[in-house]
RNA sequence: GGGGUGGUAGCGCAACCGGUUAGAGCACCGGCCUGUCACGUCGGAGGCUGCGGGUUCGAGUCCCGUCCACCCCGCCA
C-alpha cells in the first residue's frame, strides 16, 4: 500500500467511513504515548484526524509513533475503527480514529520555535519570522481561506454583473500627487524610473475611453508610506469602473456585492440600500468621515449657546470662528478621574488642547467648567444635547473647528470601547456623500484633492472652481463600515478641459499636466464616455469579517511597521553589479549591507 | 519626524525599594504508564536579562544612547 496516496483529508473522516482502509496525508500536531498505545492527531488544512498505533495489533508501527516528533509529515495508513466510548465530541471526526498499520515519517521536524495552536500566545515577532508557521494555526488558515473565498465571490458576482477582469501594468508612470510612490530603476533607461501603482487610476479610466465599459480587478496597490494596524505599503484593491456611471448605479452594483459576500461567508442578509450620510453631517455628528454608526452618542456643535461664555476657552473658539462641540455619555457621571485622563489623552493625541468634562448629578453639575456656566446656558445645553442626571458631558473647543471635531470624534470611538458598544458581529455600513473636493494644504500652500484629481466636482459647483474652489463639492463617496473606510470613488471627469482647470487649480503648470497625464488628457478628447467607479480595500474587508484586529492576520506575508518582511529579510543590499547595470549609487547615509 | 507600551530560558511570562546562586509554566531530553485527546507522572538540562556606555560596594531593576516590535499622531490623492 506503500504508493497509494492520500484516500482521504484529515478532516473527512466520519462513522459512515468505519471498516475503511484508508491513507492518510498530515502533520503530527500531537503525539501521545502511553506507554502501549501511541496516540497521533493528524492534522492538515481540513481537520484533525486521531491515528492510533496499538502494539496489539503492530508492535513495530507503535514503536515507531513513540518516536515522532510533532510536526513532522506523516504518511498513515490503516483502518477506520469506532472509538466507543472513547469518541471525542470536541472534533468533526471524534467519533473515529485510524488504527495504524503503516507510519512513515515523510520528513521529521525539528523541535519548532513555536507550538502550533491557536491558544498558545505568541509574539508577532517569532509568528512573522516563522511565518511558515505561523500559517499552519487553524485561526490563520481559516482567514487565508476566507481571504480566498470573498475573492472568489467578488469575481463571480463582478462576472455575472457583466464586468470584465483585466490587467493593468504593475511598472507604471510615476505621478504627482497623492503618496510616496514606489520607484523601480530602468536598465534600459539608465536614470528613469518606473512606479508601483498607488491605484491603477489612470489605466481603468483609459478601459472606459477604450470602450470596455464594465471593468474590474483585484489588484495589488503600493504606497510608500508610513504602516499602520490596517496599513501596509503593498495591499489588494477590488478596483470598479462603469462607463455612463452614475452614484446610484455604482451604489446598486457595490451593495449587491457586499450582499452577496456576507450571505455567503456569514449567512447574513444585509438590509439595503445602505444609509447615506452626507460628509458635512458625518464630520458635524462623529468628528470623522468614516462614522462607527453601531453606536449613537453623536456630537453636537454648541458654539453658538456658548459664545458669550465667561469661560474663556469658549468664547475664544466662538470669537475666533472656532467650534465648541459636545457629546453626552448616558450614565457615566460616576467615571473617575483616571477614566477622564484616559480620554483627555485621547483629545489631546488628536490635536485637542484639553477636554472639558462636566458631570450632571442630580442636585448640581460638576466639572472644571461647571461653575462659569450661567444658568441659561445649561439649559441651552441640556436641551441641545438631551441631558439627563447621571450623564458625563465632554466637550472639546478650538479655534480650528475641524479640529475640535476631530479630537471629540476620536474620544467619541474611546467611550464606545469603554461602554462595550463596538461590538463584533454588527454591520453598520454606511455611505458618505458630498465630499469638498478640495482641502488645504498648508506645507505645500495650496489645495489639494481630497479624492484624487480626477473626480468630477458636482455640476452646480465648477464656477467655484477659479474663485473659491475650496467650497467646491466631489461627485465623490466612501463606503464605511463600523468606522472602517473599506473603499471609496467618484464620478471621473471626462472632459479635457475640465480635467486641466482641475489639473490647475492644484498647482499644476499645463506643461507638468501634459508630461504627466498628456495620454489621458488626449484620450478625453478622443471620444470618451462619462464614467465612474469606486475601489474597496479587500484586506480590511477580511479583516473586517473575521474580526482580526490587523490586516497583517489576513495578509499571508506581511511586513512590519518598519516596512521590513522579518521571514525573507526584506528590504536587503544589493550586489554592487546590479546597482552599476541600473547606473545606481547608494549615497544615503546607511549603506548597504 | 513626534508620543506611548514593551524587549529576561526555545515560547509566553515573573523577579518587591538597587542586594544571596534570575524563577515557575509550556516546550525540550531521559524514565514510567494501553484510552489519551493541550494525556498523566518522576527526574534532568536549559540564561551575555536586545545592544553600547554610565552611576553605584553592588544594576534585569536607575541614567544616557541605540536597535527591534506593537499602538497612535503626522503622512496615507
Amino acid at each position: 500500500m506503500a504508493d497509494v496516496g492520500r484516500t482521504h483529508d484529515c478532516g473527512a473522516l466520519r462513522e459512515g467511513d468505519i471498516g475503511k482502509d484508508v491513507v492518510l496525508l498530515g502533520w503530527a500536531a500531537s503525539v501521545r504515548d502511553h506507554g502501549g498505545c501511541v496516540f497521533i492527531n493528524l492534522r492538515d488544512r481540513y481537520g484533525l484526524t486521531q491515528v492510533k498505533a496499538d502494539p496489539a495489533v503492530a508492535p513495530a508501527v507503535a514503536a515507531a509513533a513513540a518516536g515522532v516528533k510533532t510536526e513532522s509529515v506523516l504518511r498513515v495508513a490503516g483502518k477506520v475503527v469506532d472509538r466507543g466510548t472513547n469518541r471525542n465530541p470536541k472534533v468533526p471526526t471524534g467519533a473515529v480514529e485510524v488504527e495504524a498499520t503503516e507510519i512513515e515519517v515523510l520528513n521529521p521536524a525539528k523541535t519548532l520555535p513555536f507550538a502550533i495552536s491557536d491558544s498558545v500566545d505568541v509574539s508577532e515577532v517569532t509568528r512573522l519570522t516563522y511565518r511558515y508557521l505561523d500559517l499552519r494555526r487553524p485561526a490563520i488558515q481559516r482567514n487565508v481561506v476566507l481571504r480566498s473565498r470573498v475573492a472568489s465571490l467578488v469575481r463571480n458576482y463582478m462576472d455575472a454583473q457583466g464586468f470584465l477582469e483585466i490587467e493593468t501594468p504593475i511598472m507604471m508612470k510615476s505621478t504627482p500627487e497623492g503618496a510616496r510612490d514606489f520607484l523601480v530603476p530602468s536598465r534600459v533607461h539608465p536614470g528613469e524610473f518606473y512606479a508601483l501603482p498607488q491605484s491603477p487610476q489612470t489605466f481603468k479610466q483609459i478601459l472606459m475611453v477604450a470602450g470596455m465599459d464594465r471593468y474590474y480587478q483585484i489588484a495589488r496597490c503600493f504606497r510608500d508610506e508610513d504602516l499602520r494596524a490596517d496599513r501596509q505599503p503593498e495591499f489588494t484593491q477590488i478596483d470598479v469602473e462603469m462607463s455612463f456611471a452614475t452614484p446610484e448605479a455604482i451604489y446598486e452594483v457595490t451593495e449587491g456585492m457586499f450582499a452577496a459576500v456576507w450571505k455567503t461567508t456569514l449567512g447574513i442578509d444585509l438590509p439595503r440600500p445602505f444609509p447615506r450620510m452626507p460628509y458635512a453631517e458625518a464630520m458635524e455628528k462623529y468628528g470623522s468621515d468614516k462614522p462607527d454608526l453601531r453606536f449613537d452618542l453623536p456630537l453636537a456643535t454648541v458654539t453658538d449657546l456658548l459664545a458669550g461664555s465667561s469661560f474663556q476657552v469658549f468664547a475664544n473658539a466662538a470669537a475666533k470662528g472656532g467650534v465648541v462641540t459636545a457629546m453626552r455619555v448616558p450614565d457615566a457621571e460616576s467615571w473617575s478621574r483616571k477614566d477622564i485622563d484616559d480620554l483627555t489623552r485621547v483629545a489631546t493625541e488628536n490635536g485637542a488642547k484639553g477636554l472639558l468634562w462636566l458631570k450632571v448629578k442630580p442636585e448640581e453639575w460638576q466639572g472644571p467648567a461647571a461653575k462659569f456656566l450661567a444658568p441659561d446656558e445649561r439649559t441651552a445645553l441640556a436641551e441641545r444635547l438631551g441631558i439627563a442626571p447621571g450623564d458625563l458631558v465632554l466637550v472639546v473647543a478650538d479655534e480650528a473647528g475641524g479640529k475640535a471635531r476631530q479630537a471629540l470624534g476620536a474620544v467619541r470611538l474611546k467611550v464606545g470601547d469603554r461602554l462595550g458598544l463596538r461590538v463584533q458581529g454588527c454591520w453598520a455600513f454606511t455611505w458618505v456623500t458630498e465630499f469638498p473636493m478640495f482641502e488645504w494644504d498648508d506645507r505645500e500652500r495650496r489645495p489639494t484633492a481630497v479624492h484624487h484629481p480626477f473626480t468630477s466636482p458636482v455640476p452646480e459647483d465648477l464656477e467655484l472652481l477659479e474663485t473659491e474652489p475650496l467650497r467646491m463639492r466631489a461627485r465623490a463617496y466612501d463606503l464605511v463600515l463600523n468606522g472602517t473606510e473599506l473603499g471609496g470613488g467618484s464620478i471621473r471627469i471626462h472632459r479635457r478641459d475640465v480635467q486641466q482647470r482641475v489639473f490647475k487649480a492644484l498647482g499644476l503648470s499645463e506643461e507638468s499636466a501634459r508630461a504627466k497625464f498628456g495620454f489621458l488628457l488626449e484620450a478625453f478628447e478622443c471620444g470618451a464616455p462619462p464614467h465612474g467607479g469606486i475601489a474597496f480595500g479587500l484586506d480590511r474587508l477580511v479583516m473586517l469579517l473575521c474580526g482580526a484586529s490587523s490586516i497583517r492576520d489576513v495578509i499571508p506575508f506581511p511586513k512590519t511597521t518598519s516596512a521590513q518582511d522579518l521571514m525573507a529579510g526584506s528590504p536587503s543590499g544589493v550586489d554592487p553589479a546590479q546597482l552599476a547595470d541600473l547606473g545606481l549609487g547608494i549615497v544615503a547615509k546607511r549603506p548597504a549591507e
